[in-house]
This record gives structure tokens, sequence and C-alpha cells, in this order.
RNA sequence: GAACUCGUAGCUCAGUUGGUUAGAGCGCUACAUUGACAUUGUAGAGGUCAGAGGUUCGAGUCCUCUCGAGUUCACCA
């Protein structure tokens, strides 16, 4: 053996090995033969699954080391354990991240069909998507890439249109014309989820609205959004308001389209804010429209999905939404409209969590799941998970905050306007309906058409509107249909919105393990661990419980670890533009993988953040070596003749007791203590007194070689390369008879 | 406005159900070392565990309050 432990020559090689050994596949791998596969518990942890054309970043570097400690463990006791590796499409980043390409070439998306572009971005994440795969492989990620699924794997699609279509018919599925989180830069709906609120300074703008039959006397209502008055037809006071109650019934004129509009009386209207008058935007502001439908205002839409003023703005139509209110406050300033405007106003507003623009409340026909109606509710079921114990969180007071996001979620909208992800199983009937259902589309020429159908089959075939198409948006009244097949009878146009990327990942690990091999479902579903960042915990925990408990009648996991964001050395979070983004595969190369591992996973805590840096590489890095040099006292100082010493009984004792403690830690999923425990033994008991024992002679050289057999089995699931390629030393000097230490059962506690 | 988390050695952090002299890594001081390892060893300095009160035989650990930091949610024109 070499005096310094060689990690690059090395890791490969290891992998190799343990491919070869068909290890990391349940089928195949061999650990206790003697133990009644009868008796075998299962464990089992789906891997979140990676975006398919991301590299690796330092989480999933957590990610992965944290979940193949567990499942290397559990393999050792000899437990039928599977981790099952994937990766998503991510619908919305990968389709944006392909559009900036495009950009690059002076394209958009708008210059393709949904077809072609949906296979221009498959054919580019085809391209990409070995990427994170090899990389966690490089990591030593035990995953039996045997099972690897991709979201868009027919026969998962097919499922996932199963669940929706079993969602529709038991009444959870629901299309309604409403006031959804649209995103006018992305081109696309959002759940609640999406939408990120930061602090503004907004002007307040103190707007006239002179009476109708005095139009010497105004009443003076306060807005920070001035540019949709043209579609505005009432204002709204408090009915128990004294000061205002006059006002009910009155008239006033529009101040941009001198139309009338009448005072209404609604309890919604805070009469101390402001000037305890608002007007009402029913289309473009969730609580107006609320109002509206209560008492069955028109609903007149001031901004279209381009972020565009619509034709009722006059002579302000087509302007952007900043544009439109810079003119339309000059223009109200002008006429003598504004009273006075506060320009220090702190409001919040909603913004795009992608990118960062404001997200334009629009109106727009969608599908929603119906989440919280009863106590049957899909909601009300993972709450019952949670509190029968049947799902633990761990992570930091976690679990109240996933009860606060349950107990206050609303429908789910799930229809999104891209391309880049499953299209939902619905369809619209033409006949009869043409004028209620409007396409986009390129013609023969590549040209964008748009209107009703009623007016577009004047000029065009309905093949050829088809097969240029790229939106369908169908009046919120219209019957449809939900088939995953194009329905034989009668002429039918599909709905062009995809599903919430997170629709799919909802159900993953169900249409997972009913996709892999037969029986998989059975033998490995509920799984036993999903480990995760918390950062995702409402968008795909608490789903999954929804979808998992909704499809199967199980929570789809019975212990739930979330792990922390990963800090720089200084507890900084990581970021381009700080410069301190560690890359994992830099680290693999200069320190070794088993490095990076020990380094991530050592004290650290679930829910809590993490920090590391080069120093602790290094440490890890050290504790490599010593791990190796250690091993090569014991084979140096061996004596197959050698005789018990003093100190004998009382190592023994104390090994049983590490392996005692250890297995315990790994048991209750507190990795990151494992870690430091084992790390803290071995170093500080096993080297710093135990070999120096056995150097004065108080111990004997066949005590500290079981001791090394032993941690060589406790170290593995940390850090497998360093402690697997002693354990081939050790084979080859006919120490263990066990070929490899990855299948070398547990030490018996 | 609310919830959650955190405040432990110079720095970054562990410390599970409360139980003897509070730990690790890095850093610091002194010394050692050529047959496991300098990617080392030994010894040491350094902590009134944010502050105050309470429960207890016993509190870094549980409760209350105060101060400070962070994260997230809500919100009204």
């Amino acid at each position: 053996m070499e005096t310094r432990y060689n990690f690059t020559q090395t890791e490969k090689e290891i992998y190799a090995l343990w491919e070869k050994a068909g290890a990391f596949n349940p089928d195949t791998v061999v650990v206790s033969p003697d133990r009644d596969p009868q008796e075998k518990k299962h464990f089992s942890i789906i891997m979140p699954p990676p975006n398919a054309n991301d590299p690796l970043h330092v989480g999933h570097a957590l990610f992965v080391t944290i979940e193949d400690i567990l499942i290397r463990y559990h393999r050792m006791l000899g437990e039928d354990t599977l981790w099952l590796p994937g990766t998503d499409h991510a619908g919305i980043e990968t389709q944006f991240v392909f559009e900036k390409k495009l950009q690059k070439n002076k394209q958009s998306r708008f210059d393709f069909d949904r077809s072609t572009l949906y296979s221009m971005i498959w054919d580019y994440v085809q391209e990409n998507s070995g990427i994170a795969v090899e990389q966690i492989k490089q990591l030593g990620a035990s995953a039996d890439w045997s099972r690897y699924t991709f979201t868009l794997d027919e026969k998962v699609v097919e499922d996932v249109l199963e669940t929706f279509k079993n969602l529709h018919k038991d009444g959870l599925v629901y299309r309604d014309f409403r006031l959804v989180n649209y995103c006018t830069k992305c081109g696309t709906s959002y759940s609640e989820l999406e939408v990120d609120h930061i602090d503004s300074t907004s002007p307040l703008y103190y707007v006239k609205y002179p009476f109708i039959d005095t139009e010497e006397e105004f009443i003076t209502v306060a807005t920070v959004r001035p540019e949709p008055i043209f579609a505005d037809t009432h204002l709204a006071v408090n009915p128990t308001d004294k000061k205002h109650a006059y006002l009910v019934g009155k008239q006033v004129k529009n101040p941009l389209t001198g139309e009338t509009m009448t005072i209404i009386a609604d309890e919604y209207v805070d009469p101390e804010f402001g000037t305890g008058i608002v007007k009402l935007t029913p289309a473009h502001d969730p609580n107006d429209f609320e109002i509206a439908k209560k008492y069955d205002l028109p609903i007149n839409i001031a901004i279209t999905p381009q972020g565009k003023l619509t034709d009722i703005a006059g002579k302000f139509a087509g302007l952007s939404v900043v544009n439109g209110r810079k003119e339309i406050v000059a223009y109200l300033e002008e006429q003598g409209y504004i009273d006075h405007v506060d320009t220090k106003y702190q409001n919040r507003i909603g913004i795009c969590y992608r990118c960062k623009r404001p997200i334009e409340p629009l109106p727009l026909p969608q599908f929603f799941i119906k989440v919280n109606d009863d106590e049957t509710s899909l909601v009300g079921n993972a709450l019952k998970a949670l509190d029968s114990g049947e799902t633990k969180i761990h992570g930091a007071g976690r679990e109240k905050i996933l009860r606060h996001w349950l107990n206050s979620l609303k429908d789910w909208n799930i229809s999104r306007q891209i391309v880049w992800g499953i299209g939902i199983p619905v369809w619209y009937p033409i006949e009869g309906n043409e004028s209620k259902i409007t396409v986009g589309f390129l013609n023969t020429d590549k040209k964008f058409i748009q209107g009703t159908l009623e007016t577009l089959l004047e000029e065009n075939t309905l093949e050829e509107i088809k097969a240029g198409i790229q939106t369908v948006l169908a009046d919120a009244s219209l019957e449809y249909i939900v088939s995953t097949t194009p329905p034989s009878d009668g002429l039918w146009i599909q709905e062009t919105d995809t599903f919430d990327t997170w629709f799919s990942s909802a159900q993953w690990p169900v249409v997972t393990l009913k996709n892999t091999k037969p029986g998989d479902f059975e033998r490995f579903y509920p799984t036993s661990v999903m480990e995760t960042g918390y950062d995702i915990l409402p968008f795909w925990v608490m789903r999954m419980m929804l979808l998992g408990i909704y499809s199967t009648g199980k929570s789809p996991f019975s212990d739930v670890y979330l792990h922390g964001l990963v800090r720089d050395a200084k507890g900084n979070k990581m970021s381009k533009s700080k410069g301190n983004v560690i890359n994992p595969l830099e680290v693999v190369a200069e320190y070794g993988a088993d490095s990076l591992r020990m380094a991530l996973v050592i004290r650290s805590t679930p829910g809590q953040d993490k920090s590391v840096g080069e120093p602790d590489f290094k440490a890890m890095r050290n504790f490599g070596n010593k791990i190796w040099n250690a091993s090569r006292f014991a084979l140096l100082s061996h004596d197959p003749k050698s005789t018990e010493a003093q100190n004998d009984a009382e190592f023994y004792k104390k090994l049983a007791d590490v392996v005692a403690e250890s297995s315990s830690l790994l048991e209750k999923l507190q990795v990151g203590l494992a870690a430091d425990y084992i790390y803290n033994e071995f170093w500080h008991w096993f080297c710093d007194t135990s070999i120096e024992e056995q150097k004065a002679g108080t111990l004997s050289s066949t005590a500290i070689l079981e001791g090394i057999v032993t941690f060589m089995k406790l170290l593995h699931p940390f850090m497998p390369f360093v402690t697997e390629s002693i354990w081939q030393e050790l084979h080859s000097e006919k120490l263990v008879d066990s070929e490899a230490l990855i299948t070398t059962p547990w030490p018996a506690i």
C-alpha cells in the first residue's frame, strides 16, 4: 500500500466494480444469503429528479450523499433496498433556457408551431440529460440505474394522464374562468406558490371622479393602478361607513371614458384606507373580481396576456402597462383629474419567481384541482397522515410549516401556457362553437394568424390550423371531454395548455414504481424516506402527499428528511454574482468524492443550513488519509500468531458500543451526528488510543485488525470509495471473506 | 401583522428523549517526530452556552419575557 491514499486512480475503478457486482440492483444484490427473503424489510428512496438538462450543483451533491448513506446502510443490513433515480423535464425552467438559446439566433417560441417546438426542446434535453447522471455517479451514488426513469417516459405520461382523468371523474378537477397569476414575460400562468412578493414604493394616485349631475363636485379615489381605469364601471364604499353612505347609488363619470359609473356598497372596502372609496377593476384584482361575481358586474379586460392595454383603452390601446400608466397619468393630470400623488406609499407587489417581473392577475379559463372542500379532501387526508404519524417530517419545525401550507392552500391551478410539458388531455367540440374558440397558429406561409375558428375557417382548413397550432383558447362556457386519445366522432380541437410540472412530479413515487418492473409498486410503496431540500416542501413534498394519497390511499413516504441549503465557509448564500459557488466536480477532482461527501454531511442537521468550504474539504481529505494509514498499520502489524493482550476485552466492548451507537443514529436518520460520532471514535479513540496501545503491546494486533474491519463497515456509507479500496486490499491479503464491502453485512449489534 | 428557525470557543458549526469535568473542524501557543499517517502526534490557551426570570434533585437542552439575526407567509385600493 502507498503511504498516501490516491483517490483519483481508485474512484472510477471502484464504481465499476460495484456496478459489475450488481450491487445497486435489489434484484441481483446479495448481502445476507442465509437470510429468509420473506423476513426482509424493504427500504426505498425515490431520488428527487434533477432537471434533465442541468449540470450538478452542490445541493445535488448533498442529497446524493445523504440518500446514499441511508441506502448503503440499509443494504448492508440485508434489507430489500432500492434507490430509484430519475430526471425531470422541468417544464418552465427548461423551456425558458431553450428560449434564451432561440433568442441568440434571433428567434422566439412564436416562430414555431407546437409540435416543432416540442421536438426541438426534446432533442436539446436529450443532448444534456446524460450529464447530470454521470455526475451523480461520480459522487458514488449507488442508485439502481436499471430503473432510471424520466418524467416524460411514455408510461409515466400515461399514468399522469390517468390520474387527471380520475380526478376529473371524481369531481376534483374543474375548469373555470378566474383571475390567475400571469407573467406576461414568461407567457404563462402560475400557481400561488410561484408568485414571490417584494416590498415596493409605488406612487399612490388620488384620482378625481366628477359626479354625473353636478360636474363641479367630485369624489377622490386612491389607486396604484390608474392604467385600467377605462375598464372600470363601478366604485365601492363600505356600507357601514356613515361618512360615505350618501354616495351609495350615486353616479360619477369615468375620468378616462366619460362613461357613467355607479357607486355600490360592500364590506370589503376599508373605510380607513385611502379615501375610503375604491374603484373596482374586476378583471385585474382578485378582490374586485369576487365583488364583481357577487353583484354580477361586467368584467372588462384591460390588459392582454402580452401585457398590453386592450382596444377599449382607446388611444392608449397597445401600450405596455408601464408606458400606459405614464401616459394615462399624464393625461389625467392634464385634464385636472389627479388630486395629488403620494410618492412614498409602501406596498408589496407580486412578482414572477423566475423573471422577477410583476405578476399580472388576468382572467383566464384554466384547470384547477380542488384541494380543500371538505374533510375527505386532498388536504384533509394529508393532514390525517401527519396526525397519525404515517408520515413524519424531520427538519427544524418544518412540520408546522407544512401544516400551515396545507391549511391555507387554495385550489391548484395546473394549467400552463407552455409547450414543454404534458398536454392536458381535454378536447373541445368545434361544431356550433366556432365563435367561442380562439386560436393562434402559423399558416402555410408560416405567418402567425389569430382569431375565432369561425373567421379562420373561412380561409384555412382545420387541418392547416391544427398543423400550425400555437394556442387554443376556448370559452369557459364550453363543454369539454377528457380523453387521452383524439375523440373519433365529430370535430374536436385539443386544449393547448400543458400541466404544471409539479402535477407530474407530485405523482413521482407512484408513477415510477408502477412502471419500473412488475411488482415494484407492491414491493417498495410506500417508500421509506423522502429526502429533499426544505425549499421545495410546498411545491413538491406537500403535493406528493396530496396526489399520492389520492391515487393509492397511502402517503407515499413514511419519513421526510429535509436538508438545508449549502452555504459558503462564511455562512453566506452561494450565488454566481458573489463568486462563491462551489462546483462539486472541482472538489471531487481535487479532494475526492469521499471528502466532498463527508464535508457536506458531517454535523449537518435536517432543516438547518450548512456551511462548507475549502478547510472542510481538506480536513476530510486528511480523514480519508488517516483511514488509509490506520489500515496500512493494521496490515503491516498483522500477526496471525498474536495472542490476546490485556486491553483486548475492553477494546471489544467499546467497539460493540460504537457499532450500536452508530446504528442507532442512522436508524433515527441522524446522519450528520452519525458522521461526527464515527469520525471522532475512529480518529480519537481507535487511532489515537487503540493503535498506540497496540504499539505498546497492551492490545493485540488481532484486535486492531478487527477494529479496522468493523470501522470500514461503519464508515462505508459515508466514505464509500476509500473504505472499499481498503477492503479490496484486505480481501487480497485474505483477511476478509466477502468480495466487496458494499455488499458486506453491517456488523452485528 | 403572523409563523418558523437560530443566537454555544477567534471563525463555521454539532450537542437526539433535560443527567457526571460542554465537543469537532479551521485558526492560535509550546513541544515532539525519520517503520501507519507532517494530509502526523502530545500538551495547552480560549466558552458566566445572547440576557432576565421560572420549572426541576439537576437546564446549553423545558416554559415565559426581552434583545439580536435569518427564512417564509399574509396584507387592502
